[in-house]
Order: structure tokens, then sequence, then C-alpha cells
DNA sequence: CGTCTATTTGGTAGCGCTACCATTTTCCAT
DNA sequence: ATGGAAAATGGTAGCGCTACCAAATAGACG
């Protein structure tokens, strides 16, 4: 009997999970349409729709991503970049941005580029080889490689927290110039004369701390001090800048802080040392994070609304996705300079 | 003459980035050795080496995740969830989380769960959707359901910040039960009587809340008054929370809070009230958060290695992927009371 | 110089899914 | 009935990569 050699059933690979053919199978239908069932159910008759709900009810079936992915083009992963997670004042972008994408069935995924940058090419070829819809910037310095990278990616990108005139795509931010100005003139109302600055070493702080310098120039004022700390700031950083602070001008009478945080600091360390606030010293912040209406004294800052910037980045690269056109691919959304008590 | 009708070429799909397949062309390699030189790069040849590297660099190739995670079974991306980013203790863990991961290539891929668990389910049918090669659990209540999920998954899991009897698969975490006796007996030693507790309602919160309730009993002394706020939790609700408690009993000695933030806010509210910490009123907080220390008065809280946890936890998936057999599944790693100023 | 082993390279066949087209069925209007 | 459009279903061929095996080449040794 002549033993037609049969091709030997290699080993399988395969994970061992449900796919999408076992449940096709289970529920009598081809692989495509039990697709379209999960997929697009409205493309299919009411009768299969229940076989194949049915069929993934009793298998588990979880569809497979990776593979959707891949034939699709579009993997429904968004990726988030930020410096550092522990920067509080990113939180509640993230936030905004992590709500509205789930609500659109998208993923995020986040990076921590680091403040000094030495990670961020070898973050963003990562987030790249995912091949996500669309990617978030949030105060990010690029280098120019990666700036490349992002564009020969073709993959949206909305760069936010910050406004530049020639951004990679699309950008959500503010103006850290202008908020430098607009806090120099707010003290200045206020009869504020021999500022000081602290000041975190990232360049959006330096931004604001170097406007805020110009303006108070232009006021005809002494020039402010600064105090330079790293990035992310703490509470501790505030106390300490305010001694520095004193040090170098013991008479200073308005302190602009690049975060509630460190404004925090600045009014701990004031009370401490029983400078009035706002009499003696008035404090400015930098965020209005949850805590800057509850301290005592109440903090004066500048509010910038991150769940805002979360949202409309959201939308742009979820528009973008969905093929819509954008009208406005660039979106300045402010600030307030809120005025409480240390001020 | 007879036409042979070709295939006609279909219109192709394909994304228009850079493949495997036109690099090796560039490199003049066969697409598999091309994959080795970039993936294996000692089991080939220097020359062939040099070509490949050369052939990325001009292309700009950046390798497709996607397929590579399919076709490997290896998706280098890690799920990490959580109640919600805004609760600051956690921040330290996705961290150091996502540093460890950083180092050997994974990426870790943040998903909120909120407090209250209903959008669970749906975070963990996208992640497990993703097919990632690990997932970190952190601070969270899962319902029945997700348990299931997981399990029948089969992606490694590891849980956070608890403890329990019966982990789904591994465990780093504390217990807070020890802990609400450990800082009733803590404040009992500092001659406080009248204690008063302020917990988020969150399953851990509470836990440590009874415990401390309980304790207080088998001291003898008269039980606890215990106010609940929403997570996360805010200074807000600390200086709320302070007043509610001394509505409760105004002669109240000692709070326990569930957050360092809670904390500030209850160390905040006794200030403009002149009650004096601690001579008055003995503060403890939990998290040891990175301003804890540094207060006016220093805070005396629970410290827990965030840390530590999360590069735990990393290390535990990054073994299971690598196949590496794992000694211990769970790994308690305490805590520490840090005794400052408030008590 | 041939044999044997180690090293390097290549071919094939999927991973699990969906785009694209083709086919079948349904349902009207005529 | 009957043609024709719309709705529902199916088949095929990849998406871009790697596991697995096979083949070729280089090195070792008597």
């Amino acid at each position: 009997m002549s033993n037609v050699p049969e091709k030997a059933k290699r080993a399988r690979r395969g994970s061992g999970a449900v796919t999408l053919h076992e449940v096709a199978k289970l529920a009598g239908v081809a692989p495509i349409t039990a697709s379209r069932a999960i997929n697009t159910p409205n493309l299919v008759s009411e009768s299969v729709l229940q076989k194949v709900r049915d069929a993934v009810a009793r298998t588990g079936y979880v569809p497979n991503r990776l593979a959707g992915g891949l034939a699709s083009m579009r993997s429904k992963l968004v990726a988030a970049v930020v410096p550092t997670i522990s920067g509080a004042v990113f939180l509640e972008t993230i936030q905004s941005l992590t709500e509205t994408f789930a609500q659109q069935g998208y993923q995020v995924m986040l990076g921590q580029a680091g403040y000094d940058g030495t990670r961020e090419d070898a973050l963003l070829r990562a987030i790249v080889g995912r091949r996500p819809d669309g990617i978030v910037l949030t105060g990010i310095l690029h280098t120019k490689e990666g700036r490349k990278l992002l564009a020969a990616s073709g993959i949206p990108v909305v760069e936010t927290w910050d406004l530049t005139d020639r951004p990679i795509d699309m950008l959500v931010g503010f103006s850290h110039v202008e908020i430098g100005r607009a806090v120099a003139r707010f003290l200045h109302s206020k009869g504020c004369r021999r500022f000081g600055v602290v000041a975190a070493n990232d360049a959006r702080a330096q931004q604001r701390a170097e406007s805020f310098r110009v303006a108070t120039r232009a006021l005809k004022l002494p020039a402010p001090k600064i105090v330079v700390v790293p990035a992310p700031t703490t509470l501790e950083y505030g106390r300490d800048s305010l001694a520095r602070l004193l040090e170098k001008d013991s008479e200073v009478d308005a302190v602009f802080c690049s975060s509630d945080l460190l404004a925090l600091g600045v009014v701990t360390e004031a009370r401490v040392r029983k400078i009035r606030v706002p009499r003696d010293l008035a404090v400015v912040g930098f965020g209005d994070l949850d805590f800057a209406a509850h301290m005592e004294p109440a903090l004066t800052t500048v509010q910038i609304n991150g769940a805002a910037i979360g949202k409309l980045a959201a939308q742009f690269i979820i528009d973008r996705a969905e093929g819509r056109k954008i009208a406005q691919r660039s979106i300045d959304i402010g600030f307030t300079i809120i005025d409480r008590k240390t001020t």
C-alpha cells in the first residue's frame, strides 16, 4: 500500500487562547461573519448576532487586538508622553485624556520621558513601533531626532501645554510668555515692587520666569531674584527657595513660583519665619492644583484648564482617526490668574 | 497569442511605513536575517550586522511591534491598572514600575479603573485584548467577572498594595490590618486616648480604619469617631473632616488619616482653629508622600515603599515572561511608622 | 583532503484578524 | 413572475513579523 507521506503536522505555535475561528465554528458561521457580528453588528442579521454573541459568551472570547490592529491598520491605542507623572500638574490632563479616549474605545499607553530628554528617543521609538492611532506629547521638549521620527511616522501628534509657531502636527496649549507678563503686571498692580522667582529647570517654567523678568524691566522695577530648582518640584524645594531668595534680597515682597507645590513650600517657610503672607510677602503659584484653594491662606495662582487640554487633545486625535477634517490644528486655551489670599 | 490572465495586482493595503522586507532588500539579505540582525545580533555575522544597521538608519525603519507580537506571542507590553492617577499614593509605584519595565524594553499601558469598579470589566477586556505580557493591578477591588477574565487569559498578574489569602496569581503588598492596629498602639503609647479616624471610602482605607477601631477596643479605649470621605482624597476633605470630627467629639486628641493629603488638611484646619498640633491634637497620615517630611509641623505617617512595590511587581512579570521560575509568589513588603512632629 | 561539528543564512508557514471582492439571499416594485 | 437593488454572508489574501526547520558555509581535526 503506497503511503503518501502526509505533511507532518508541525508543532502548532498558537497561544492557546480562543480565536475568532473557534467562535465562528461554534456559532456555525464563517469567521468573517463572526468578525462583523462583533465589530459592526448592524451589518449582520439578528439571528446570526444572537448565535455569535452566545458563542462569545460561552467561550470567553476576547478579540486579539494585535492581530486586529495589524490587519486593519488601526490599533485603537494612543500614546501619551509626560516628563514624569510625579509632576502633579499634568495629572488632570492625563486623567481627562484617558477618560475621553476610553469612551471611544481607545486605550492610553503612558510613557515617561524624564525631564532631561535622554530617554526621549528610545521612548518614542518604542511608541511608534506599536503603531498607535495618535500620540499626545505633554510638556515635552523634543529633540530634532524625535521630531523627525514622529513626522516620518505619519501618526497624528498633538503637542500640549505649550504654544509654538511650528507644531509637529496639532497643538493644544497656552502661552507661558503671556503668563510671565501677566503675573508681573498683576503683582505690580497689587503694589509689590521687589520680586523673586522660584522656577523649576524645565523649559516652560524657565520661559515663564524669563518673561516675568522682561516684564519687570518694562515696569521699571529692579530685576527679580531668580532661584532655579530641579524638576519635578516639591514642597521642600519651595521652603529652601524662600531661604535662598531671602539671602539674595531680604526685602523681597513677592514671589512667583513655577508650581503650586513650590508656593506651598514658600508659604510654609514664610510662616515658620514669621513672615506674614500676604502683608509682608505675596505669593503666586502655578497650576491651581486642588489644594491651592484650601491652603491657609488660600493660594493665588495661575489656573490652567488641564482637563480641557486633555479633552481637546483626545478629540483632535479621534477626529483624525475617524477621518474627519480638522478645522483648526492649533488651540490656545489661555489661563486665568485666580486672586486668592496670598496676594 | 493566448493571454494568460495574470492575477490582477489588487490594491495594496499597507500602511506605507517601511517594512523589514525593504530593509532586508536594501541590505541585500533575507528578511529573516534582517530580523535576526535587529533582535538577536549575536547570531549574525559582523558584516551582515553592519549592512542591516546601515539600511535601518537609511530607511528610518521602526519595527512594527503589533506584527512582531502577533508572530512571537510576546507583546513586550505590560498593563498597569490604578483606581485613578489622581490619588498620589500610587504614583511612586507606577513610576518605578514604568522605569523597571522600560529598562527591559517593556512598555507600560496605564488604565484607570475608577474607585467604584464600574469601568473595571470593560477596562480589563480592553487590556486582555492587547495580549500584554503581564498585568499589574494596583489597589484594585476586582469583581468576580474580572477575576475570571484574568485567570482565563493566562496572562501573568501581579496584585499590589494589599495582601490576600488567594491571589489571582502573584502578589506584592502589605497588611492594612496590621497598619490599623500598629497606628492605634502607637497613638496609645503617645498618651492619646480619644481617637478620630478620617478615611476615604476605598476598600483598603476602610480596612485600616476598621482594624484601628478593633485595636482601640482591645486597648479598652472608647470607640473612635469615624469620618468617611470620597476617594480620591484632597486637602479640602481633610479640613472638613476635622470640623466634622470635632462636632462628634470636641475633645478628640488624635486623628488617623487615610492619606497624607487628608492629614495636611487636618493640620491646616487645626492651625486655623488654634488647635495646637501635637499638643492638643496628634495627627497621623498615610503614604509618606514627599511633602510629609517638610510640612510644618512635619507629619507623622505610615511609610509604604511604593517604589519597591513597583520594582518587585515588574520583576515578577519579567521573570515570568523570560520563563524563569518564581520562588515565592507573594511578598509582604511591610510598612514603617515614621514618627515626626505631629504626634 | 575528507569528515564532522559549529556557525551563519535562508525558506516556509503561519500568528489572528480584517479589507476587499464575490456570491447568495431577501425583498420590493413592476 | 421577474428584474433589480439592497442586505447578508462567504472566500481569499494578506497585515509585518518570527518560529521552526533546512541548507549552506566556515572551522576543527585526524
